[in-house]
RNA sequence: GGAGAAAUGGCAGAGCGGUUGAAUGCACUAGUCUUGAAAACUAGCAUACUGAAAGGUAUCGGGGGUUCGAAUCCCUCUUUCUCCGCCA
């Protein structure tokens, strides 16, 4: 959420930048500073009424004490209207308030100067490739088919028990998935994040803490008896550990990192886009979670982006790095990089993590702010990423790694797999 | 799930209808003293809105009510603790 005088001081620039998310958002922004005044307003002849009445109250108390309690009687009578009338002021306050809230909710992050404007995936900006194309010199399989061949995932049985998008994991598939979240769990270690295993199902405060409510209400499971939602992604929990937390500026920064199962609803989604492990309704993720001073947050997503692509660079995989455009960035994002990995034999790029910079936006939201040196507080930056997305990540090392007789582990999981081949 | 108790500032802990935004202690910050440190002493030390400032307003788990006036009384929700039951 952003902060109002944040809004009103750069109120064109604001709008402006909107518009690299295809937005128009002049009105909703001039009614939302419309109804500050308004609210200032209110608030003051409010606050000089009761302010009033306090005083009433203090002198009633003090001519009771003396013994004067018809004086007293009388005061009584002028608290009456003066009560009216502060109702009515609270009640109207409290609509404006609720108002100028709804649309403030609204309105999505301010898009960093460097986002470029566009619509789709389509506009995003590729800002780096590595890695070695791979090509084989027989029949290439797609994962799903690696899958059923080596006894790695069951999708049927998942089918069977939970629905579509729950696989299976089984045999030297399920010790490869571990072998992948303790190396990943390693890798943000060994980069100074501190490890969290936090709840999966978070309630509602949460939800709005990072931004999951109130606009994505149906991407996440929801349990209705107990009224908590299943984590969509572990910066859910792990952000919100810090939720109406005041930091030391010495505290600065705070590096998480969780391995957590993610549960996504993903409704609308068909085709080769939900073949195999492209698209799940449960998968598993290790995330890394910064929060930073302001003035070093992009520091701080820079670094990240250079874990990610540390991982990447040891498991030996194809990738590039996007830029989003402002029409892929996500509500609460101010710049994000994506990562994509080249699966060979689906010859498709794979989405497996998303770096982003969400500056103060989470932070208003959490009430997560720090004393800064002149001892005023300010709201600290949140970043989150994956590191990484385990689904795809598999899908792209069965199908990269596949021989014609099985798929070769990369040497920097054998510690970890404590077997160097499927076969 | 049943029965009981409780929720106050960073922590501990008073207050139970009227200069109480809240005693006191600890912690923390600055200063005095000291060669330095400790100790001692002095001062400061919640959050938000509002105002140029002085100040004003709100907040003692959340919401509602009684009252001229509520941390203090009533209702309700939430959470925590203790005992019983169940249980990985």
């Amino acid at each position: 959420m952003l902060q109002i005088p944040y809004i009103k001081e750069n109120r064109d620039l604001v709008i402006e930048r909107f518009t690299k998310r295809n937005l128009d958002l002049t009105k909703t922004i001039d009614e939302i500073l419309s109804l500050d005044e308004q609210r200032k307003a209110t608030q003051q002849s409010m606050d000089h009424d009761l302010a009033e009445g306090n005083k009433l109250a203090k002198q009633i108390g003090d001519l009771y004490k003396s013994g004067k309690a018809e004086e007293a009687n009388v005061l009584k009578e002028q608290t009456k209207s003066l009560k009216e009338k502060s109702n009515e002021e609270k009640a109207k306050l409290q609509e404006i308030e609720e108002a100028q809230q709804n649309l403030l909710y609204q309105l999505p992050n301010v898009p960093n100067e460097i986002v470029p404007k566009g619509n789709t995936d389509a506009d995003n900006k590729i800002v780096e490739e590595h890695g070695n194309v791979v090509t084989f010199d027989f029949e290439a399989l797609p994962h799903w088919d690696l899958a059923k061949q080596y006894g790695l995932i069951d999708f049927e049985v998942g089918v069977k028990i939970s629905g579509a998008g729950f696989p299976v994991y089984t045999g030297k598939g399920a010790k490869l998935q571990r072998a992948l979240i303790n190396f990943f769990l390693d890798e943000a270690e060994n980069a100074g994040y501190s490890e969290v295993i936090p709840p999966h199902l978070v309630n509602e405060a949460s939800g709005y803490g990072t931004g999951q409510l109130p606009d994505k209400e149906g991407q996440m499971y929801h349990v209705g008896v107990d009224d908590l939602y299943l984590i969509p992604t572990a910066e859910v929990p792990i952000t919100n550990i810090y939720r109406d937390v005041i930091l030391k500026e010495s505290d600065f920064p705070i590096k998480n990192s969780g391995y957590t199962p993610c549960f996504r609803r993903e409704a609308g989604s068909y085709g080769k886009d939900v073949r195999g492990l492209n698209r799940l309704h449960q998968f598993d993720k290790v995330e890394i979670v910064q929060i930073q001073h302001p003035s070093k947050s992009y520091e701080a997503l820079n670094d990240m982006v250079k874990h990610v692509s540390g991982i990447l660079d040891k498991l030996g995989l194809q990738y590039r790095i996007a830029l989003l455009c402002g029409g892929d960035l996500g509500f609460t994002s101010a710049l994000t990089y994506d990562f994509e990995v080249y699966s060979a034999a689906q010859n498709r790029w794979l989405e497996v993590s998303s770096v982003s910079n969400f500056e103060a936006f989470q932070a208003n939201r959490l009430k997560l702010r720090f004393k800064n040196t002149e001892g005023k507080t300010e709201l600290a930056h949140t970043l989150n990423g994956s590191a990484l997305a385990l689904p795809r990540i598999m899908a792209a090392l069965l199908e990269n790694n596949q021989v014609e007789d099985g798929v070769n582990i990369p040497e920097v999981l054998f510690p970890y797999t404590k077997f160097q081949k499927i076969d």
